[in-house]
DNA sequence: AGGAAGATCTACT
DNA sequence: GTAGATCTTCCTA
């Protein structure tokens, strides 16, 4: 990995940034080592007019900045989102990762052994990085976090798929899931998604 | 104190 | 492709 993205990144459009952060590097930092995963799947979540959103988060997440992890509960999975917007409230949900660094790592907190199923969707690759409440609000842009979000040195030429959003009943007229196209860690690759 | 909902996952057929 | 497990938060009483 090379630089923490500052700030400033998650100050813009919740869609732009999630297109942005394909490709990026989530690191996990545990007491000896570190887990590190290239993003390879994101959706973008607005608040006002997004009939996803959902209210009761509101009073969690109000105070929240622009860079900070916000993570809930679903269905007994935690999932993990940056605040990222300009004007009107919104984030990234992170869904797939490739897992880089710590695999064995993360296949304990799994248990599981196939690697193209240790972190290839939102619930699983929390739990591969042990990813939990504890690390609500941390930011991901201040080097002293337990988690951060990293350019790589070199980064890949990459050709992004959007689609519509995963789970979400009345989505909105707009593909707002984006993924890096042919790789093998996204979260789900029926027909009904891949719309580019 | 209890119940329902939910941006999911696994295991099975 | 579907059922059942799972667990936290919010709502009602």
């Amino acid at each position: 990995m090379d630089k923490i993205l500052p700030q400033e990144f998650y100050i813009n459009e919740p869609e732009l940034v999630a297109k942005k952060l394909l490709g990026k590097a989530l690191v996990r930092r545990l007491y000896s080592k570190n887990l590190i995963g290239k993003i390879v799947e994101t959706e973008a979540y607005y608040s006002e007019g997004d009939p996803a959103f959902r209210k009761d988060f509101l009073p969690r997440i109000l105070n929240l900045k622009q860079g900070t992890a916000f993570i809930y509960m679903v269905h007994a999975n935690w999932l993990l989102n940056v605040i990222a917007y300009d004007k009107i409230f919104g984030g990234v949900l992170i869904r797939a990762i490739e897992p880089i660094e710590g695999v064995d790592t993360m296949r304990k907190f799994r248990g599981m052994n196939n690697i193209f199923n240790l972190t290839n969707g939102p619930g699983k690759l929390t739990k591969a990085m042990n990813i939990t409440k504890d690390l609500n609000g941390v930011k991901v842009y201040d080097t002293k976090s337990k988690l951060i979000i990293c350019s790589f040195k070199k980064e890949e030429e990459t050709e992004i798929i959007s689609s519509y959003r995963v789970g979400v009943k009345k989505d909105l007229n707009k593909k707002l899931r984006f993924f890096i196209k042919g790789n093998n860690f996204v979260s789900k690759l029926d027909s009904n998604n891949i719309m580019a």
